[in-house]
DNA sequence: TATTGTTATACTCTATAACTATA
DNA sequence: TATAGTTATAGAGTATAACAATA
């Protein structure tokens, strides 16, 4: 366990690295904001998916990534076929354009960093990737924590299963007239 | 120098890192969301300063710094005391009342933190914010590179920052960048 | 004329709530 | 009744540009 020091540090930090993140946004192609890249990321390392498994990979709400679907959706860069298994549901997959969208993605994002991290070791860069997805496990587990999973893994392979069983939904307390 | 797909996992990780900040800043003040506390936080950690040195370590423009600040001297977290030196410029200070605001938001931060990352050691946690701020600095440098830092370069949990003059030389009159 | 800081405006991201259409 | 997804609305963060006061 660390100490309280090390804490409010990681805080600053944490805070801090959204200037880095503002950079990585300013290179992205003007019709492609920083929650369409995303969206075009995952549906490239995962593969078809729904809106909520798109929106638990996002780790906002379905609203937020209905909001970011339709704006991709919009461009070309994804389809979305209804789902044959439950209508409610629709299936996201890149299109071609899409793919050529996240290639140039990719390359603008990694030219980047290459240039920013040109004196980083393979290794420092793989310590700190492993660092920072084990941070966003350590958050993210909560979420699903007090959760008992049915037996089923539902559908697909789930690298961080969040599956978010809506087990408190106190949120309909009053009306509240605004 | 690290490979293509670790850049591309690692713009991956920056991106998704922000769930965890939404989540410090969920546990926030009502009247004092993420950039009021950053703000606190700065003061508190490199002392009184003025707002572009403030929007330096923000590395936010500064009308972006005018507006936290404006919101957090609302509350009377801060001062802003005109500057004998050079009229135009005004220096911020914490108050007392800002000093237990900052209390307050280092107690829920670090209880936040200490909760979700109980099975991390302290090494685990040096390393991480050793190398989130040598991020920052790499992308950092770029806005402050042709600076000379003078002979003390500050060591073990320093401030890292974007320090482009030293903390003791008012008039800053570096053409940084912009 | 250049710099410090403020204000106005616009855009992105996010969450909540209300709504639909299915289940 | 419950769930998947959409839309409307509101709030926070940021950047650009126009502006004021001072250097």
């Amino acid at each position: 366990m660390a100490e309280q020091a090390q804490f409010e540090e990681l805080a600053r930090q944490l805070s801090a690295v959204g200037a880095v993140k503002r950079d990585l946004g300013r290179i992205l192609p003007m019709d492609c904001p920083a929650g369409s890249a995303a969206v075009l990321t995952l549906l490239g390392r995962h593969g078809d998916m729904r809106m909520s498994k798109l929106a638990e990979l996002l780790s906002v709400d379905m609203s937020v990534t209905s909001r970011h679907v339709a704006h991709v959706a919009a461009r070309g860069w994804i389809e979305r076929h209804p789902d044959p298994a439950d209508r409610r549901s629709r299936i996201l997959r890149l299109t071609p354009a899409g793919l050529a969208q996240l290639d140039e993605l990719s390359r603008r994002t990694t030219h980047l960093l290459a240039e920013r991290l040109a004196d980083w070791s393979d290794d420092e860069v793989s310590q700190l990737i492993r660092l920072m997805t084990r941070l966003r496990t350590s958050f993210g587990d909560c979420r699903s924590a007090p959760v008992r999973l049915p037996a089923h893994p539902a559908e697909d392979t789930a690298p961080v299963a969040v599956q978010t069983t809506p087990a408190f939904d106190e949120t309909t307390r009053t009306p509240a007239s605004t």
